[in-house]
DNA sequence: CGCATTTGACCGTA
DNA sequence: TACGGTCAAATGCG
């Protein structure tokens, strides 16, 4: 590689993590303000965040697919490249691809919704951090697909969590998972996806997940169980979760449900949905949204590229 | 061989 | 009696 495809590597790489910080950043103030009552919020609009942040990802996307793999240095910062030496060659061939295919974006939008004594999952996977055994398949009446019954592996150890499985009619790989009493065996088997890594449903679909879960994030929208009222659902950390529609009982009768169900360090945190951001979010982002849907009560995005 | 999955039978409930 | 949830023997897989 010339230095000024080197160079160009590094300004571009420079200018992604520029973005990325300022993503970063903003998402901060995103979740400050959703923490806010509605009243409160100042002149800055949650819809406007989103879409910032949704510009500063884009934007280190296109710096990072716009690298040829010529313009990837090699590990020594680019001096072996000069080299006559054969036998690197293989090995060099590998590491320059790495980092620079080009991939659609896809950012799958997940829900979430609690019931008296359960837990909803919407995702287009049925994976969480559990280890599961399936003990049961039925037909459900009126259902297109068969309901799948899981317990947790350690219940002859005593756990006593359940789970059930129902892929849901659409044209997109969608399941909504009903998570029922509490992990008692506190062992997760798995360790979560690695960031940015492809859907084993679809691999053009990338989960946003990662083993370090102060940098997981995901979004969602249901309509509360109660109020029937939509829901914009992100997520934090769990201690510093609210949640705004769920009663005091509730809380206290699931001390700590979405961990306990999920294995995930996080959970949702509820807030007022209103109607005007949704056309405003979905006009800002400028994404391309052919599937709202509309299942069961659960509003939800269903992707957007 | 041990563990997970499949699947028909069985049971509880509305 | 229909439906949904669970059991457990048979089967598959590594």
């Amino acid at each position: 590689m010339d230095s000024l495809s080197f160079d160009n590597f590094h300004a571009r790489k420079r200018n992604a993590m520029v973005k990325l910080v300022k993503g970063k950043e903003i998402a901060v103030q995103l979740q400050t303000l959703l923490r806010e009552p509605v009243r409160d919020r100042g002149p800055v609009s949650a819809e406007k965040l989103a879409f910032q942040i949704y510009r500063s990802f884009s934007d280190s996307l296109s710096e990072l697919s716009s690298c040829t793999s010529d313009q990837i240095p090699a590990a020594d910062g680019g001096a072996s490249a000069s080299s006559g030496d054969s036998g690197n060659k293989k090995k060099r061939a590998v590491k320059d691809r790495r980092g620079c295919y080009k991939r659609r974006l896809t950012i799958l939008y997940v829900g979430f919704r609690r019931t008296s004594d359960s837990w909803e999952k919407l995702s287009p996977s049925m994976e969480d951090n559990y280890a599961w055994r399936k003990y049961g398949q039925k037909a459900i009446f009126g259902a297109d697909y068969p309901r799948s019954y899981f317990r947790c592996t350690h219940k002859k150890e005593g756990c006593k969590a359940l789970k059930q499985v129902q892929r849901i009619k659409g044209d997109e790989v969608m399941y909504q998972t009903t998570y029922l009493n509490h992990h008692t065996c506190n062992e997760t088997l798995r360790a979560p996806p690695l960031v940015v890594d492809s859907d084993p449903i679809d691999p053009n679909l990338i989960s946003f997940q990662t083993s370090n879960p102060s940098e997981q994030d995901k979004h969602g929208q249901f309509c509360n169980n109660s109020t029937k009222k939509p829901l914009v659902v992100s997520s934090v950390k769990r201690e510093e979760c609210v949640s705004e529609d769920m009663s005091n009982e509730a809380k206290s009768t699931l001390e700590d449900p979405w961990h306990d169900f999920t294995g995930l360090d996080y959970e949702p945190v509820w807030a007022p949905y209103q109607d005007e951001v949704e056309s405003a979010t979905l006009h800002g982002l400028d994404m391309e949204v052919d599937q709202l849907c509309d299942i069961q009560n659960f509003k939800y995005f269903d992707q957007m590229y």
